[in-house]
DNA sequence: ATCAATTTCTTTAGGCTTCAAATAATTGGC
DNA sequence: GCCAATTATTTGAAGCCTAAAGAAATTGAT
């Protein structure tokens, strides 16, 4: 007992298997990635940052500011700013400076960006499918819950070294 | 049944599920990346991809070339030729032409890169560890499971539509 | 041996992304 | 009211990334 202790003290920790567990995750996550980028250039000449936005954006017809865009997708707020422009030039979002507070600017759809949206979204939602096919019912369910640990596990993480 | 038969024709599928579970591994992934991302900047001043392109170099003793790398790390044949001319510049690799196809240029990390890289790796191995930390073991093997799961239906998906 | 097809790599143009610093507006304590 | 701290966004520099086109070398079929 003592010496299987002494030896986890001196010999560094075998976390190989965690290792591993992270770059196949990231391989999932590049590949299915990649390919989605790929058809929707291919279908729509859209980019999928562009697309993530607008698909944020559906979800809260009010309008969204550009920091809730930043924290939802997880992208720096000068990402944002940059993605917003060339949107707004296109004519698919619509961009207003908040009546209460002129430091905010609030974002949302055109009805040409919600009508673009929608027609990609249709179509991606089967791209989805279609990638994950080969998974039953019971394996979704079950990548959702350990998933849904794993993100937990990483948020405590960061946060700890991020408090 | 001809009911339901025809009900699943008319009506669009519902695909919600693999969605979410589609944008769960991208928050998990995005997450852990960027944690990664910025350890590494803080801790050793080095850019993830650089990191990732030096691990693959690490494992390859006697060198690689440009499109192994860039197969194996997913990403674009002219992404690969940025990354390696910066890192030659920064004396983490040695490229030179192959001596049987003068069209390959193959890599190795130096001496230099390689301490560099071991130095890194044994630290970033610990931030992995953290990050899952409140995995058990057998969460983890069975993430790996589903894992492997779903890059197989996913590459299966690729090639269906790209033969 | 020839030459079309393929492979390897680079280049180009454009967009994405981060980090850090700067600007502008608001808030809160006094 | 004043001003320091905070918050929201933009800017700038550097690097990352892709898609597509191009250059150079090799391969293979005839």
């Amino acid at each position: 007992m003592l010496d299987s202790e002494t030896k986890a003290v001196e010999t560094p920790e075998d976390h190989a298997e965690e290792l591993r567990l992270w770059l196949r995750l990231l391989t999932c996550t590049t590949l299915i990635e990649g390919e989605v980028r790929g058809r929707l250039r291919q279908r729509f000449d859209v980019t999928l940052p562009r697309f993530d936005l607008m698909a944020q954006l559906d979800k809260a017809p009010d309008g969204m500011t550009l920091s809730d865009v930043s924290k939802r997708m997880m992208v720096s707020n000068g990402n944002v700013t940059g993605l917003v422009e060339r949107l707004v030039e296109s004519g698919h979002l619509d961009r207003r400076t908040s009546d209460t507070d002129r430091r905010v600017q609030v974002i949302r759809l055109t009805k040409l960006g919600r009508a673009e949206f929608r027609r990609m979204a249709a179509e991606h939602e089967t791209w989805i499918a279609d990638l994950f096919a080969d998974l039953s019912p019971k394996d979704v369910r079950e990548l959702m819950r350990l998933l849904a640990k794993t993100k937990a596990s990483a948020q405590k993480s960061a946060a700890r070294r991020r408090p």
